[in-house]
RNA sequence: GGUGGCGUGGCCGAGAGGCGAGGCAGCGGCCUGCAAAGCCGUCCACACGGGUUCGAAUCCCGUCGCCACCUCCA
């Protein structure tokens, strides 16, 4: 069955054909590095990370380029006497990569910087100004204007006519043609640093918004791509920029255009206004970083995520079952002739969800199934059932990215303290074990009521005690 | 003014003409010395008003409410 994907344009679900056979190019907009990550940076980019995951399953060869937009105005602006504005876009740059790595999203194959890229901007603007979609100010500023009006198509993503739109009230009409048209390139102003400043055949400058995704698209992904990713809120201005400046170009660009919902907070949108943005590092301190990443990546690519209290411990509970169904499964079955004997692989109906437009929720709700199911014949001792439903959990996780037992997720932890409190739990259990046999339940209880204290949870089994670290397994 | 989205049980969150997604919380039961974990059952929801239909959460019309974008945005 093929994958079906909702394009944005066509604003249709539409079956996946790949440009290219057995390959698919993806192009997603990364961020403009000028403040830190926050929570919707992560979903984000945890979007295509899923995305990126389930066609490789699928037997795809995935190029997936997501761009570093590391000048612009907001960096420069955002730049002060202490920190050069690159010093600022590389610290930033590297904030995002500690934030992606800590929730398990694979590096991109590759993960371009807008500024190592002018030469490609440069040659679209250069084709755009030879076949009249754009044009140099008059005004001697060395700006370059894409033309709107000149180019039928604009406004063809977002549906919009160029005679609907409002004209930006802030917006400097400068030598525009049209208050809409959109700089592609900008002439040095003297207060700007020279270090974020080009050469370029319209005079010095640097690069309009928009510009750079077009130039690193075609030159990673080519002329013509397949999927194009990224927030909703970038559809316009960005998006539909993009697509006119490299369209009018005689580019093909991308085949798909997929857009990921945004990040609420207590029902309103972030702003940095209303000071209730969720940063990337708050929210990691508050939970696990796979809790983190079931909770962002539960709900569908396209809807909004609200988060509000006690988000992150409703997460913790739904994964907290997947965590004690994979370790019960593998106490019970270690050392028996079914330990590892079920075949990693997933089921028919986690594949039909995820083929439909990456309906996750879906895929979870037949992963929850496999839990229970699993759960039942452990139950029941059917230990080659347990066994089929342990390694379909481990396919189902590992294509989430939620594989509690993946080495991404595993605790440094200090072995020779974890042995030390090992030795003395065990102990403790051998007591409690004593004292139940004689029925000393009051002793026993005291033990546990200790250890609970302790936040060490036990569990009595067939095969005898176990216990656990609370939030930890 | 233009473009688009949303309203589902106590909470989160899917679905899209008939067959009760799933998770969390609650309640009852099984299991247990008691727990924990697990299982079974239970809680039969779709903003409101009309309409179409044998049948509507789903389609149509209207109403109400909420939100996003319209050149800063993931």
């Amino acid at each position: 069955m093929a994958i079906q994907l909702y394009d944005s344009r066509a604003q249709a679900l539409r079956d996946f054909v790949p440009l290219d056979p057995g390959k698919v190019g993806i192009y997603v907009c990364g961020p403009t590095v000028q403040s830190s990550p926050h929570i919707g940076h992560l979903r984000s980019a945890l979007v295509y990370d899923q995305l990126r995951r389930w066609f490789n399953y699928s037997g795809y060869d995935v190029t997936l380029v997501r761009n570093v937009t590391d000048i612009d105005d907001k960096v420069l602006a955002n730049a002060s006497e202490s920190e050069n504005w690159w010093a600022l876009a590389y610290r930033m740059e590297l904030e995002f990569t500690a934030g992606y790595r800590a929730l398990g999203i694979l590096a991109p194959t590759y993960e371009p910087r807008a500024t190592a890229s002018i030469q490609q901007m440069h040659s679209i603007i250069a084709t755009l100004i030879e076949n009249g979609h754009a044009y140099q100010a008059n005004d001697g500023s060395g700006d370059v204007y894409f033309d709107v009006r000149n180019w039928s198509n604009y406004g063809e993503l977002t549906r919009q006519a160029i005679d609907n739109m409002e004209a930006a009230t802030d917006a400097d009409p400068r030598a525009k043609r049209d208050a809409r048209d959109f700089a592609l390139w900008k002439g040095h102003k003297a207060d700007e640093p020279k270090s974020a400043t080009w050469q370029s055949p319209w005079g010095d400058g640097r690069p309009g918004w928009h510009i750079e995704c077009s130039a690193m698209a075609s030159r990673y992904l080519g002329d013509h791509f397949d999927i194009h990713g990224g927030g909703l809120d970038l559809r316009f201005p960005h998006h539909e920029n993009e697509l006119a400046q490299s369209t009018a170009a005689g580019q093909g660009f991308a085949n798909y255009w997929v857009h990921n919902g945004l990040v609420h907070v207590n029902g309103q949108k972030m702003s940095k206004s209303l000071g209730n943005s969720i940063f990337a590092a708050e929210l990691l301190s508050a939970a696990r970083p796979i809790v983190v990443r079931y909770y962002l990546g539960q709900a569908h690519y396209r809807s909004t995520i609200d988060f509000h209290d006690g988000a992150l411990t409703e997460a913790e509970a739904a994964l907290d079952r997947i965590e004690s169904f994979l370790d019960r499964v593998a106490r019970r079955l270690s050392g028996t002739r079914f330990a590892g004997t079920g075949t990693v692989e997933i089921p028919d109906a986690f594949a039909a969800a995820m083929d439909d437009d990456l309906s996750v929720p879906q895929a979870l709700a037949v992963l929850h199934d496999t839990i229970r199911q699993g759960n039942s014949w452990l139950d029941g001792e059917d230990l080659a059932l347990a066994a089929t439903a342990q390694g379909q959990v481990m396919a189902m996780t590992e294509v989430l990215g939620i594989n509690p037992l993946s080495p991404e997720w595993s605790k440094t932890q200090d072995m020779s303290v974890h042995a030390a409190l090992t030795t003395l739990v065990d102990q403790l259990l051998d007591r409690r074990q004593q004292m139940r046999a004689s029925r000393d339940f009051a002793g026993a209880d005291q033990i546990r009521d200790d250890l609970a204290s302790a936040g060490i949870t036990i569990e009595d089994t067939q095969q005898g005690a176990h216990w656990s670290i609370d939030g930890s397994q």
